[in-house]
DNA sequence: GCCGTTTTCGGCCCGACTGTTTTCAGTCG
């Protein structure tokens, strides 16, 4: 676990407890730090090392308070005042806040009241009626309990963007239908394009919201209905996931889409600039003094307060409101400017169709080129292609580029060996238009060896993009540790573009990482990882990764025309 | 504990829904 991480959840820990012993205001700030820490694209033990205390200070939310404590944790290894804190209420109780539907208040009156200490005897008391009789508590809540307790133990995971989407879409699809519906949209951090989605949030313009509220109860695949409410329903749907939908009226189709959309941190810095300036803002709209001001368009909201649209891809606070005040906000690129996939795979090594179907897929889709990149040798387990077969393969794009309608470009996915040699030889790798190299083993090195053989391979003159530069998988595997910054710092030294790759499990780069490396003046290539024609449409996820990383057209070399992307594979 | 084109002190986003309530606290997003 990095080091962010482990201070991030320290604080997250701090403020439930703090929290249940009702000290105000700090547990929100711990977590409003905890947050900006789990999102840092740099270890903060190099913040500190570079900057010491001050730079710690920069973060958002980290005051003189916390960095000192941040301070004392990379210094020492330990925190005292996590230490004091946290003991203060046992483990278990703190575990109990995960339970859908308990806070503070609740788990410490069963704590206290019937002294409750774990999850477990919570599940007893429940089961055993012991809860009804608590203050604040009963029948129902009970029921609650144990529903919630249902929920946790199945693990109410985050789904990712790649699987929530079309879930979304259907769902929005079939409620824009409904009787008295104007418009259904999916919002939250499913609008934002997050890596991973918590619940499914739907906003719908109608006036008629009773048919709204039935509708979305009733439909086949909810589970269990949590909430039911004359505007707000929340369900569990059969795959587990949480689905909230709200109805509202036209005229705060803006100001609600706006709310809804989130992140909540930036919710709550726009918030703060409409009090400034004598304003009230709420999913309801833009008020002044209890009148409507505006709120049809999100648009008009911006403008009111001074700002110019903030694509909801940028909306997490990281400097985007900031930008926007400035007018500097990035030109981002649109999703329809991908000019071309660079890393796909056929049945040469282990994807699922040809490479005519391949490019005959990628035409359809409008792409001026393609590139093709079956596995190297060293992939025995993904068919990976000996030289013998590589010149094979060669030969068959040449092929396929007399029959098809676009640019079919020769490549390979070259593994990138333990020592940073590539897994062909340069007489072989002279004969590709283009390289993508990648780890594909020995995950488990030290940050230096990792770093070490990245940046060997990196010498190597033919290499064009360094693949998964991570190689994380979203929530099954932690990417490997190695340098980022010298990693990104090289690329851009020897024209190698950082691969930002679309598959829905991958995502890597990830956000933070794309901007970082944009700022250092990097170049990124967008791609899929197609293993089937299915999985060329995840070129939208990789767009939404790289905007949620600033990227603009100019940073994308596959976003580029043919002659500039030529170019720049001739390093 | 953080933070400052009203402030180094005194604020800190806003509203829906539920359950146990005779008017509201707790939780959630």
């Amino acid at each position: 676990m990095s080091k962010n991480r482990e201070i991030a959840e320290m604080f997250f820990e701090m403020a439930d407890v703090l929290e249940m012993q009702g000290v105000d205001w700090k547990p929100s700030a711990y977590r409003k730090a905890a947050r900006a820490l789990e999102t840092l694209s740099e270890p903060v033990e190099e913040i500190f090392a570079v900057g010491g205390v001050k730079a710690l200070m920069d973060i958002p939310g980290v005051g003189q308070g916390l960095a000192g404590k941040i301070e004392e944790f990379l210094k020492t290894g330990r925190m005292k005042e996590f230490l004091q804190v946290v003991r203060k209420v046992p483990a278990g109780v703190e575990e109990m806040m995960r339970v859908p539907g308990l806070g503070p208040k609740k788990v410490m009156r069963l704590y206290k009241d019937l002294k409750i200490k774990s999850v477990e005897q919570l599940e007893r008391a429940a089961k055993a009626g012991k809860l009804r009789r608590l203050a604040g508590f009963g029948i129902k809540s009970e029921e609650d309990i144990l529903r919630g307790l249902d929920i946790i133990k199945k693990g109410a995971e985050r789904v990712l963007l790649g699987v929530a989407l079309p879930v979304a879409r259907e769902i929005a699809e079939r409620l824009s239908r409904v009787d008295g519906v104007k418009v259904a949209e999916p919002a939250g951090s499913l609008r934002r394009m997050s890596e991973t989605i918590g619940d499914i949030d739907i906003l719908v313009i109608s006036k008629k919201p009773a048919k709204v509220m039935d509708f979305f109860t009733k439909m086949p695949e909810v589970k269990t209905v949590i909430a039911k409410g004359p505007t707000k329903s929340t369900v569990i749907l059969s795959e587990g996931v949480q689905s909230d939908v709200r109805v509202l009226d036209g005229k705060s189709f803006g100001s609600a889409l706006q709310y809804f959309t989130g992140s909540k941190d930036h919710n709550i810095a726009l918030r703060q600039i409409a009090i400034k300036k004598g304003f009230k803002l709420s999913e309801y709209g833009l008020f002044k003094k209890d009148s409507y001001v505006c709120g049809r368009s999100e648009k008009e909201i911006y403008a009111r307060l001074g700002l110019p649209f903030i694509p909801p891809e940028l909306r997490e606070n990281h400097g985007e409101i900031e930008a926007a005040q400035k007018n500097k906000l990035p030109d981002l690129i649109s999703y329809d400017a991908i000019k071309g996939d660079l890393h796909m795979h056929t049945r040469w090594s282990d994807g699922n169709n040809s490479v005519e179907q391949m490019a005959g897929a990628a035409e359809k889709l409008g792409y001026e080129y393609v590139a093709f990149a079956d596995h190297s040798k060293s992939e025995h387990i993904a068919n990976g292609m000996d030289e013998k077969r590589l010149l094979q393969y060669l030969k068959e794009l040449d092929v396929v580029q007399k029959k098809v309608g676009i640019r079919v470009l020769k490549g390979s996915e070259v593994d990138i060996l333990a020592d940073g040699s590539l897994d062909y030889s340069n007489e072989y790798l002279k004969e590709l238009d283009l390289v993508v190299g990648s780890v594909h083993s020995r995950f488990k090195s030290s940050r230096q060896e990792m770093t070490g053989r990245i940046l060997k391979a990196f010498e190597n003159p033919y290499l064009n993009i360094f693949a998964h530069p991570s190689g994380r998988l979203i929530g099954r595997r932690e990417p490997y540790d190695f340098d980022f910054e010298k990693v990104a710092l090289a690329a851009k030294e020897r024209g190698i573009a950082l691969e930002c790759n679309s598959y829905p499990d991958r995502l890597d780069l990830k956000d933070v990482h794309v901007r970082k490396a944009i700022e250092l003046g990097c170049k990124i290539s967008i791609d899929t990882d197609s293993h089937s024609v299915e999985h060329l449409r995840f070129i939208e996820f990789g767009v939404a990764q790289a905007r949620r990383g600033w990227a603009e057209v100019k940073d994308v070399i596959n976003a580029w025309p043919l002659k500039k992307l030529e170019k720049f594979l001739r390093r």
